[in-house]
RNA sequence: GGAGAGGUGGCUGAGUGGUCGAAAGCAGCGGUUUGCUAAACCGUCGUAGGGUCAAAAGCUCUACCGGGGGUUCGAAUCCCCCCCUCUCCGCCA
């Protein structure tokens, strides 16, 4: 969400940025409903004086005991247009804000110029593929003989992209979540909470997943309660509706949650394995901060983010976003890349944005120093990391020549064991 | 799920149909007094959306007393539905 008086009074600069991210800004369908919604808010406001003015009037002259039926007849048939008008400004405001809620954030300066991830940049490149004296195989593959995934029972007991882990494939997923917690909490100065999973609309709205994206997700039926796609909207929406302590900012904060995602329009895409799930989970870091430092924390959050994978030893690259390839409400996303030999490629893993203050507008997340106004948070948000594809990176790049896998050193305290190994069918 | 109590401005808390956007106190802000601090005193002090204006300030209008709907010339106040909090009961990890 924009600044409605910023917006109305830059349209033509909207219009260019945006359409750098692939979107038509139509400015002259917007200043035509704003037109008429303004027009229509003007009268009814102008009848409502009217009326105000004309019913004090009436108390005043009871008091005195005069007469006032035919002031009072005259009062309800201005109430009765006022309630005609209030429908068409009710209309005009859903239509109006629904069309703000709609356009997406403007990116920030430095955002390469694309159409497309072919246009993303590469910022930075850490470790090296390892090479094998055999053929690597694929995560399903080594997970099914290793007895730890097991997708057949899963189709069985929900459906399709979804997972059954056993045993120590149990334990790593545990031990990831574990260990990444430790390392935000510990060493990166996050604070860690526990969210709900389950989310109502009104936050959806605030960090921009509704009202243009609820195909993406999960419904509960008959209530007003949403799955969590990820752990950014329950912990951003924390502080909705608050004012915050300007010199206490940053608040950075880590949440460990599943994630639910229908991926619809994402058939074809990932089907083999645990790469793409409508049930995830995953480590989330979530800041709020002051405009003038959101980019700096922008570059910290990423690089701790990083940090997981460079604890575990597995190759990645960070990649900044071009305009044509961010999400919605973000200004600014890098994406970091983990190497998986099973694909002989790399992999998104984390993906680490600026909304700015497009969230904060939504849900009202301000801050306020001593003397000055409450401002508009920034807020940030990255993965620390997907735990399923954390998953899927160790059993493919620590896979030995006899099926086993080797346990990263970092990780060892976590998983009490060196390797994994096949062991009897369930 | 059942019964009851409650939800008012940053906080506490009055207000049960008519100049109530809302008393009072606290906190905040400006000032007077003061060697400094404190105290006292005076003043000020909500948010959003319109109009006026090149813009800001100012002025002005409208809306907002958990949310939505209704009754009425007029609703914080009366009626209905919903949400949330608390207490008790039931159920349950």
């Amino acid at each position: 969400m924009h600044d409605l008086n910023f917006f109305r009074n830059h349209l033509d600069w909207f219009r260019d940025r945006l359409a750098t991210r692939g979107f038509e800004l139509d400015v002259a369908a917007f200043q035509d409903l704003d037109r008429r919604r303004r027009q229509y808010v003007t009268e009814n406001e102008t009848l409502n004086a009217q009326r105000n003015a004309a019913t004090a009037e009436i108390g005043k002259l009871r008091k005195e005991g005069a007469d006032t039926s035919e002031r009072q007849r005259a009062v309800r048939e201005m109430a009765e247009r006022s309630t005609l008008l209030e429908q068409q400004v009710a209309a005009l405001d859903t239509e109006f804000r629904d069309l703000l809620a709609r356009i997406p954030n403007v990116p920030h300066e430095s955002v390469p110029i694309g159409a497309s991830e072919r246009d993303n940049v590469e910022v930075r490149r850490w470790g090296n593929p390892p090479r094998f004296d055999f053929e690597p195989r694929a995560h399903w593959d080594l997970g099914e003989a290793l007895g730890i995934l097991d997708l057949e029972r899963a189709s069985k007991v929900t459906g399709a992209r979804f997972a059954v882990y056993w045993d120590a494939g149990a334990r790593l997923e545990r031990a990831l979540v574990g260990f990444m917690l430790d390392l935000h909490t510990r060493e990166h100065g996050y604070r860690e909470v526990l969210p709900p999973f389950l989310i109502n609309s009104a936050s959806l709205y605030a960090t921009g997943q509704l009202p243009k994206f609820a195909e993406d997700l999960f419904k509960c039926e008959g209530h007003d309660l949403w799955l969590a796609p990820t752990a950014e909207v329950p912990v951003t929406n924390l502080f909705r509706n608050e004012t915050l302590d300007l010199d206490r900012l940053p608040i950075s904060l880590c949440a460990y949650t599943p994630c639910f995602r229908s991926e619809a329009g994402s058939y074809g895409r990932d089907v083999r394995g645990i790469i793409r799930q409508h049930q995830f989970q995953k480590v989330e870091l979530v800041k709020f901060t002051r405009p003038d430092q959101s980019y700096d924390e922008l570059e910290k959050l990423t690089t701790n983010a990083e940090e997981v994978l460079r604890r575990l030893e597995l190759p990645f690259r960070t990649v900044a976003l071009s305009t044509g390839d961010m999400g919605f409400g973000s200004a600014k996303t890098y994406d970091i890349e983990v190497w998986l030999p099973g694909q002989g490629g790399f992999k998104e893993i984390s993906s680490c944005s600026n909304y700015e203050a497009f969230q904060a507008r939504r849900g009202l997340i301000r801050a306020k120093g001593g003397k000055t106004k409450a401002e508009f948070v920034h807020t940030l948000n990255g993965s620390g990391l997907a735990i399923g594809r954390t998953w899927v990176a160790i059993i493919e790049n620590y896979q030995q020549a006899d099926g086993s896998v080797l346990v990263p050193k970092a990780l060892r305290p976590y998983l009490n064991a060196e390797r994994i190994e096949k062991i009897a069918a369930p």
